[in-house]
DNA sequence: AGAGATATATAGCCTTGCCTATATATCCAG
DNA sequence: CTGGATATATAGGCAAGGCTATATATCTCT
C-alpha cells in the first residue's frame, strides 16, 4: 500500500495500544499474552516490542492514552444535558452506560490500570492527572450550571467534583457486583445531594 | 506437636488464606506464585492443593473470608463513636486509617477481589453478599443515630448506605493516588451530604 | 504398640508466554 | 532502479510456575 513509513508506524502503535486496552480491560493484564494483543491488532507480538520494548512498556502506553482520553467524553455528553436532572443523569450515565455497552469495558480497565498505578509508584502519577483532569472538567461545568440558573455553589467547585467523582466510581462498583442495588434514580439523588440541591 | 489432625488442618487453612490475602492484595493474584503463598504460611505448596485443589481455590477461599470479615470490624468501629462528627469521621477512618496502616492492604485487596469478581460470575455474588452486608450494618447504625438524635431519616437507610458506601469507596480509590485531593475534612462533609444533615 | 488414615512435603513434568535474534517486507533517497 | 533504512514477522531460547505423583511425617483407634 502507498503509506508512509510513519503512518504505518502511527497506524500499528494505535492498533496495538487499543488492541490491549480492550483486552487488558475484559481479561487483565496477566491473563494476556503479547501474542494475543499483536494477533487483535493483526499484527505479531514483533511489533509489540518494536514499539513499546516489553509488556510492561504497552501497559504504560495504554495508560497514557486513558489519562488524557475520557475526560474529553464527558465534556461533550454533560454539555448537550439541559435541566438539572437531565444533567445529573447524563454525568451517570458517562459511566453506567459505558458500563452496559462495552461490556463493562470502561469500569474494568479504570480498575485495572488503577491497580497497577497503586502498585507502581511511576504509573500512579499518570493516573492522578487524570482523575485530576476529570475532576476539573466535572468542576468546570457545576460553575457553568451554577451560573446558568444564577445561583452560586455552596462549596468550591474542585471539592464538589472529587466527591461527585468518588460517588460514580463507588456506585460503578456496586452496580457491577448487584445492578439492582444502584438504581438511575439513586445514584442522581445522590449526586444532588453532594451538589447541595437538596435530597429531593 | 500434640495437636488434633483438625486442629493442625484448620491452622494451616487459616495461615494460607491470611498469607494469601496479604500477598494477593499487596502484589496481585496473577504476581504470586502458589509456593510464595505457601512460603509466607510456613508450609508449601503441597498443603495449598490438598486444600484448595486449585490457585483458583485459594483465591475463592479468600473471598469467601473476605466476605464476611470487614463488616463486623466496621460495626465496631462506628458503636463507639458519640457525637455525629466522631461518627461520620470514624466512618472514613474505618476506611482510610487501614489504608495507612496495613500497607493499604484493606482497599487493594478490595479492588483485587472487585477485578476478579467481575470477570468470573461465581465469585461476583459472593462479593455482591459482601456489599450487602456492609450496606446493612451501615443502614443500621444510621437508623440508630437517628434514633438517639430524636430525628427521622430523610431517605430509606438501604438507600443511603448504598451512596455512602460508594462514597467511601471512591475517595478511598483517589485518595490512593492522590492523597492531597482528599482530606478527612472533606470526607466528612461528604458523608453528611448524603445524610441530608447539610454540607456545613 | 502398631496399622491404617490423614496431613503436609518433595521432586519434577509440562505448559505458557516473555523476550531476543534474525529474517523478510515495505518504504525512501539519489 | 537500486541500496540502505525502517517496520514488521518468524522462530525459538529460556525461566517461571501451576499442578501431579509420590514420599514422609503426624495423628487416631484398637
Amino acid at each position: 500500500m502507498g503509506r508512509t513509513q510513519l503512518e504505518r508506524k502511527a497506524d500499528t502503535r494505535e492498533r496495538l495500544v487499543r488492541a490491549a486496552a480492550e483486552l487488558f480491560g475484559s481479561l487483565g493484564f496477566h491473563s494476556v499474552s503479547t501474542d494475543a494483543v499483536a494477533a487483535r491488532a493483526d499484527r505479531t507480538s514483533g511489533a509489540v516490542y518494536a514499539h513499546f520494548g516489553s509488556k510492561q512498556g504497552l501497559l504504560l502506553a495504554v495508560l497514557e492514552e486513558w489519562r488524557s482520553e475520557t475526560a474529553a467524553d464527558a465534556e461533550v455528553e454533560l454539555d448537550a444535558a439541559t435541566d438539572l436532572d437531565a444533567r445529573t443523569e447524563a454525568l451517570w450515565r458517562t459511566l453506567s452506560s459505558r458500563t452496559g455497552e462495552r461490556g463493562d469495558a470502561w469500569l474494568m480497565l479504570e480498575m485495572e490500570l488503577w491497580l497497577h498505578a497503586a502498585r507502581q509508584p511511576e504509573l500512579r502519577q499518570l493516573l492522578a492527572e487524570r482523575y485530576d483532569e476529570i475532576r476539573h472538567e466535572m468542576a468546570h461545568a457545576f460553575e457553568e450550571w451554577a451560573a446558568t440558573a444564577g445561583s452560586s455553589l455552596a462549596s468550591p467547585p474542585d471539592e464538589m467534583s472529587t466527591l461527585v467523582l468518588a460517588l460514580l466510581l463507588g456506585l460503578g462498583l456496586q452496580r457491577r457486583m448487584e445492578p439492582e442495588s444502584v438504581s438511575d434514580e439513586l445514584a442522581g439523588r445522590g449526586i444532588r445531594s453532594l451538589l447541595g440541591l437538596g435530597a429531593g
